[in-house]
DNA sequence: GCGGACTGCTTACCT
DNA sequence: ACAGGTAAGCAGTCCGCG
């Protein structure tokens, strides 16, 4: 297959015209005020022919130009250049009917945004073979799809059945990339690379040499030469993509405070019915700045602010807004928490309310975003919320996706206890609680050497997207986009969700779970008891490992050719390609050796520069998270190239996998203590039975099993998903143990953690006893405070519960912090999906209270003894003690 | 009318 | 808006019980 390398494009096949004579046009065009009066600094920003190396880092459909505008940043003079498409490129979709059949629809011909037909070769993935198709030309995106009715592609299936002479079913009219985003579309046409360095030579962008990183990606080549020829193509397109450096950026971050006569209630960002009283910015280039409103009767206030803190004082809100703006057409990137629903939205309706002109505000409001007209904005708390980098990225460090929460998790710096609302603070406990906000969203964007900008970067440029897209969308979009452009490249039709399912049908196995689509991973059953010397062994990234190396994707499971029908998976009728190596097989596969092989090794090498070494740890992690979410895309709907037997195929190797594994190493008379999924608890096993088993696995099943880590001694109950783990350096991992979850009173995590600590201190089967008598004497300890009612406070006995959905949706029953969230609305506070509800078990109906409610004497104590009792139970049977006895011996103290 | 066996719902966790 | 598997507690239902 002749394919061009990524480095080779952009040499647009179009004429292209120089910037100055768009920046022409862009003059003729009607220029808005703003954009006049910020002419003189030069605004719109062009990137003209002697723009220093940018950052390419943002792109979107500018409608008024109607063309693609790329934003690129220059980070020396830390200023956005705009660069405006010259090629001609138009938006498209293809379509199955002819150039003659088609023009027999009336209402697309005369459409006011079509412009031409044009006739293409594709491949069609699913039949595998090259077809030929209508491209039907669009004059701009909206046209395509985009409005409610009226678009090309609902037209032509609805209106070619009814003029066509013979009869025709709707659904044999196929319309293909209908709903690609049209700058998206672009940057896979014209092979640019978000994320990637730019220069504009004759008017068109070129990417930038990096000759150190070019060094790097030849090295990396060279240490996987002996991999076929398709795969270090794509090792070397990733290689390129992950080793070119990213730059310092300038950003600042913005926090803004409202003034409501409601305190308990966020004030609305549509309505905006209230004043901006406080604005704080804190940049990377040594701005902090609290702008205050003058408001009538405010204290002056006796709080001390950091000496560098500037502190700006307006006596009218148009003024103070006007000042802010100014800020936002300036920084490239600003950072905030919660900017797209709230501070952004917000003082956009507030400027139009204060009579500001659309042109003088620096946000485009959307439906669910805020964008800037000039710099990128991206919302932390959008990039934080997102679950995979939450669990991956930051291996849930913060808990709540709130800025208190996530800056005391990643940065240690929490938000000010506010006691007072906002209108009644001072000048100065305003401005240092709203500074403090700002600080928080500051730090987290810088610290680990800008690792959040970096990650985000790291991942625009695998995913193809804008930066502000990228920190606003999960995982699976990311993915998708890797695999469009890879279509694109290929020119391959991007099949449509229906047709996939359709031609590839859906699974076969039954899971265990009910409602769930396919059988998943084997969990071993644990041999209870405390085990000295456990060693855990593993597959790094085991289910990229199978789609790589049994060639899994959606063209190759269940294809055509029958010579491969028996290559089957085991444990399902499936099979899969022996001819043709599937895209995700290839573009999943290269990525996983990329982190195992090369990143994941040079994060931890003492011997780089601090700096490469925390770059490699920003994309191992951007790996990582891309990885693990690998696999679960292709058995989730909403996932565009959704294929269920792929998901399904994955797991069955997964079992199969990990079964030989078993089998294997009990015939090395090795004792398997527990398993889940891709890992096997191994009974003190020698260093000889070690290897011999690394050594089978990588010859008979083509897969590293490794080390992962050896326990001085592992504690299991009889449960799954449960246990304790001691490592030589003396920490403790706990897994699944109800003594961990975060829903439990403080009250009985603390005397787990005692037992915790105590464990920890265990070194040899002799060291038992006397840990056991201090554990006793913990969980005595614990039970008679229990009975004496001697707690702290109310908050210790809290049960902190998550309100999984709006209130009413509660239908079928009625959870205890379902009750408790009941109680607090009747006393008129506001709770909504997401909120954490925390309250104490007690004695009269409904046996709930929310805490702040509850008193000492009303608390049902021995439901939280029974709590007690089962949060121990699961480590103390497995150390052959009695949670009764151990009650029952204080008892009889007691009476005697 | 009441208690035990059972199922289903909900949350938090593991890989 | 990545997947399935497991634990735990409680809500709700059904059934038997002179």
């Amino acid at each position: 297959m002749a394919q061009r390398r990524l480095d080779e494009f952009s040499t647009p096949k179009a004429r292209t015209k120089p910037q100055e004579e768009i920046k022409k046009e862009a003059e003729t065009l009607p220029l808005t005020e703003a954009m006049k009066k910020e002419k003189n600094r030069g605004f719109p920003p062009l990137a003209l022919e002697n723009l220093s190396p940018s950052y390419f880092v943002s792109a979107n459909y500018d409608g008024k130009a109607g063309k693609v505008l790329i934003k690129l940043y220059e980070p020396v003079s830390g200023r956005i250049y705009f660069w405006y498409d010259n090629t001609g490129h138009k938006p498209y979709c293809y379509t199955n009917l002819s150039q003659y059949e088609l023009e027999k629809i009336d209402r697309l011909i005369k459409h006011p945004g079509f412009d031409h037909f044009e006739i293409e070769e594709k491949v069609d993935p699913l039949l595998d073979k090259p077809v030929k198709v209508t491209k039907i030309v669009a004059k701009d995106p909206l046209a395509i799809g985009g409005r409610p009715q009226g678009c090309i592609r609902d037209i032509v299936p609805e209106d070619f059945p009814k003029v066509s002479d013979m009869p025709v079913a709707s659904e044999s009219v196929k319309v293909w990339e209908s709903k690609i985003k049209y700058y998206q579309s672009y940057i896979y046409d014209r092979e640019i690379l978000p994320g990637m360095i730019y220069e504009v030579k004759n008017g068109s962008l070129v990417p930038r040499r990096v000759e150190e990183a070019e060094k790097m990606v030849h090295q990396i080549i060279g240490m996987f030469k002996d991999t076929d020829c398709e795969e270090l193509e794509h090792i070397e397109q990733w290689a390129r993509l992950l080793e070119y450096p990213a730059p310092k950026f300038r950003y600042v971050a913005m926090d803004i405070e409202v003034q409501s006569p409601i305190p308990t209630r966020m004030p609305d960002p549509r309505e905006a019915a209230h004043p901006v009283v406080c604005v704080s910015f804190y940049s990377s280039d040594g701005q902090k700045r609290v702008l205050l409103l003058k408001r009538s009767g405010a204290r002056e206030g006796t709080e001390h602010l950091p000496a560098d803190v500037k502190i700006e004082l307006f006596d009218s809100e148009e003024k103070l807004l006007k000042a802010v703006f100014d800020v936002l057409w300036d920084y490239p990137f600003v950072v905030t928490f919660n900017g797209d629903d709230f501070d952004l939205r917000y003082l956009t309706h507030r400027a139009e309310g204060l009579g500001f002109r659309r042109d003088e505000v620096p946000i485009e409001v959307g439906k669910r975003v805020c964008l800037l007209k000039y710099g990128v904005h991206i919302d932390l708390y959008k990039f934080f919320f997102n679950r995979s980098i939450q669990i991956y990225a930051f291996n849930n460090r913060y808990r709540d996706v709130t800025l208190g929460d996530v800056g005391k998790a990643l940065v240690g710096l929490d938000k000010i206890p506010l006691e007072k609302s906002i209108g009644d603070l001072s000048y100065t406990e305003l401005a240092k609680y709203c500074f403090r906000d700002s600080e928080i969203t500051y730090k987290l964007t810088s610290f680990e050497d800008e690792l959040v900008l970096k990650l985000i970067l790291a991942l625009a440029r695998i995913s193809s997207m804008p930066m502000e897209d990228v920190s606003r969308q999960g995982v699976s979009r990311w993915i998708r986009n890797f695999m469009h452009r890879e279509h694109r490249r290929r020119k391959m039709l991007i099949p449509n969700a229906e047709d996939i399912l359709a031609v590839k049908g859906k699974t076969a196995t039954k899971a265990i779970i009910k409602g769930k689509k396919y059988k998943g991973a084997i969990v071993v059953e644990p041999v209870p008891g405390v085990h000295f010397n456990v060693a855990v062994m593993d597959f790094p990234s085991l289910y990229p490992s199978i789609i790589k190396v049994w060639n899994l994707g959606y063209q190759s499971i269940l294809c055509n050719h029958p010579e491969c029908k028996t290559n089957r998976i085991p444990d399902t009728p499936h099979w899969v390609c022996r001819k043709k190596r599937a895209l995700e097989s290839l573009l999943i596969g290269s990525l996983r050796d990329l982190r195992v092989q090369w990143y994941k090794p040079k994060s931890k090498d003492k011997t780089l520069r601090a700096e490469i070494r925390s770059w490699y740890n920003i994309i191992q992690g951007a790996l990582k998270v891309i990885l693990n979410a690998s696999y679960g895309v292709f058995g989730a709907d909403s996932f565009d190239l959704y294929c269920p037997p792929v998901a399904e195929a994955t797991a069955a190797i997964g079992r199969h996998t990990i079964t030989q594994i078993i089998r294997k190493t009990e015939e090395l008379g090795i004792q398997v203590l527990y398993g889940d999924t891709d890992s096997v608890f191994l009974k003190n096993p020698s260093k000889e039975q070690i290897r011999e088993l690394e050594e089978w696995t990588e010859r008979e099943l083509k897969m590293g099993l490794d080390v992962d880590k050896v326990y001085r001694y592992a504690v299991f109950s009889s449960r799954k998903k449960n246990y304790l783990g001691v490592l030589e350096d003396g920490s403790v991992d706990v897994k699944g143990l109800t003594g961990k979850k975060r829903h439990i009173p403080v009250f009985i995590k603390k005397a787990f953690d005692r037992m915790k600590e105590r464990l920890a201190m265990v070194k040899t089967p002799a060291d038992f006893e006397a840990a056991k008598k201090d554990i006793i004497q913990t969980i005595r300890d614990c039970y008679m405070r229990l009975k004496r009612r001697e707690w702290e406070n109310m908050n210790e006995l809290a049960f902190n519960v998550v309100l999984g959905e709006e209130l009413e949706r509660y239908t079928k029953t009625t959870p205890q912090h379902v009750k408790a969230a009941r109680i607090l609305k009747e006393n008129g506070v506001e709770l909504k999906a997401g909120d954490l509800i925390s309250f104490v078990k007690v004695v009269n109906e409904p046996h709930v209270k929310p805490v702040e409610m509850a008193t000492k004497n009303e608390v049902d104590v021995d439901k939280y003894i029974a709590y007690l009792h089962s949060t121990f139970d699961q480590v103390l049977d497995a150390l052959g003690l009695d949670f009764d006895e151990i009650i029952g011996l204080t008892k009889l103290e007691r009476f005697m």
